[in-house]
RNA sequence: GCGAUCGUAGCUCAGUUGGUUAGAGCGCCGGUUUGUGGUACCGGAGGUCGGGGGUUCGAGACCCCUCGAUCGCCCCA
């Protein structure tokens, strides 16, 4: 029979193992703690919806529908899509669950996105995202409580350091509008002179000519229109106000005129934090206020604001994630010594200490596993001698030691589990922080 | 969708202008040595050189196709 072949992980779907794992996991406790801080409630969101959902809230730009969602019919032919971001399901669920009713209502979710693109960098298919948003909310403390929200997570993920907050307002509907008329009639002019990606632009997505990488565009970029000679009163006001609220909750920030969405349903404030330590893919949160997203999917009209970030990136910004609990190794010595090594494993757990068993090979194999899996302390586990002059039955020897010297500010540790082992046998001999030892004693089955 | 680079043991890689039985380190398994054991040494398993076709007396090395990976462009909700 012909050996069988191993399927291939998807394209842009990732294993993800060890450090990096850790560190995925880091950033997503980090969320959640923080997120609670500021009392955002949490949602579970479907992995998929009908393809409207998405569809309809992202409307004009068709590459994105029609080419980078991942959708497919169901048996009964209807188009389903996996979910390629948060916010359009959220707004789904705001409308079909009636959560108007705890309008203005702060949600907080984490959990896998696809989009089908060519992976690279901080980029795949299947990948995943942190999102916080705020519906029902039209004040711009509301986008000063998610952008707080978003400087105390990278803050207290440590990566604030090379990140910085990009800010912009696309004004109101009106004012947006008549920015953009004098963006396209001013890229116009000087549209032969444009990359070929941008004259392309200039019809499509003329706003996005702002953030081309091409340089040929940047000289025309640096002297477009600026929004800031567009924007109504009531415009300037709103961004005014975010401004301020930012600077009161000590969230710093840089003005980048040239920062735009894609996407017609955004209104005022737009940012993201960027880095430059991730390639092309900088883009590490990112957000903005959709007012109209609700009343496209046949809502009424609800101002909203929100981000996503890319667990991914941050993790790879993380780095290595922060230490665990010390870990205690204990080794059998004997293959008869394993239940009872079980045994005191289960105890130290119970008691919150984490702790592994090194149960396969040689002894000396154990010790060299646990030198590796970078254990703090070992607990050996051995048959006591009879030199010593007390019988092998009486009890077994137990020996806690810790790889390189002993460090006196351990102590609680050694304590905890002295006592730990002193709540459950006799201790008939002990000899507390011999050279070389944290704990070393005989244990005696209580009768 | 487009472009560049890459694809040799579980991992990281070396393999000279194409030349006979394909190598190292780490890891894994076993053994010897070592004071309760972070040492050293010895041995072993493991590869259809991503896959297919071609050029050649001969290809891991050269050519074509294909699959995959990485990085970038487009796009970025």
């Amino acid at each position: 029979m012909a050996k069988p072949t191993t399927p291939q992980a998807i394209r842009g779907t990732q294993d993800i193992f060890g450090a990096e794992a850790e560190a995925f996991a880091h950033v997503v406790e980090t969320f959640e703690r923080v997120r609670k801080l500021y009392r955002f409630r949490r949602v579970e969101m479907p992995v998929f919806e009908r393809t409207e959902v998405f569809s309809r809230s992202i409307g004009e730009t068709t590459d994105v529908v029609s080419k980078e969602m991942y959708s497919f019919e169901d048996r009964g032919g209807e188009s389903l899509t996996l979910r390629p971001e948060f916010t359009a399901g959220i707004a789904r669920a705001y409308l079909t669950n009636g959560w108007q009713q705890h309008a203005p209502v702060k949600l907080a979710t984490h959990g896998p996105l696809f989009r089908y693109e060519r992976p690279q960098k901080g980029r795949y298919r299947q990948f995943h995202q942190l999102n916080a948003e705020i519906i029902g909310a039209g004040e711009p403390q509301a986008d000063v409580e998610v952008l707080a929200l978003a400087d105390q997570l990278l803050k207290e993920l440590g990566i604030a350091e090379g990140v910085t907050l990009q800010l912009n307002t696309l004004g109101d509907a009106a004012s947006r509008e008549a920015w953009r008329a004098a963006l396209v009639e001013y890229f116009r002019d000087h549209a032969a002179a444009l990359s070929e990606d941008s004259q392309d632009r200039l019809e499509r997505n003329p706003l996005r000519i702002l953030d081309s990488k091409d340089s040929r565009d940047r000289p025309f970029v640096a002297d477009a229109p600026r929004i800031d000679d567009f924007l109504g009163g009531e415009a300037q006001d709103f961004f005014g106000k975010v401004c301020e609220g930012l600077k009161a909750a000590s969230v710093e920030w840089q003005r980048a005129p040239s920062l735009v969405r894609g996407l017609d349903y955004y209104r005022h404030t737009a940012f993201e934090f960027v880095t430059d330590r991730l390639g092309a893919q900088g883009t590490v949160l990112g957000g903005g206020r959709y007012d109209g997203l609700v009343e496209t999917l046949g809502g009424p009209h609800t101002p909203a604001v929100g981000w996503a970030a890319g667990i991914e990136r941050l993790a790879m910004l993380v780095g290595e994630a922060p230490l665990d609990a010390p870990l205690l190794t204990v080794i059998p010595d004997e293959p008869e010594d394993e239940s009872l090594a079980n045994r005191i494993a289960a105890l130290l757990r119970h008691a919150g200490v984490s702790a592994d068993i090194a149960f396969r090979g040689s002894a000396k194999r154990r010790f060299e596993v646990a030198r590796r899996n970078g254990s703090r302390a070992r607990l050996v586990i051995r048959r006591q001698k009879s030199t010593e002059g007390i019988p092998s039955r009486l009890g077994h020897h137990v020996v806690v030691n810790e790889p390189d010297s002993f460090d006196p500010a351990d102590s609680a540790y050694r304590n905890l589990i002295l006592k730990v082992l002193s709540d459950h046998f006799d201790v008939i001999r002990q000899d507390r922080a011999a050279q070389g030892y944290w704990v070393d004693a005989v244990l005696k089955e209580r009768t």
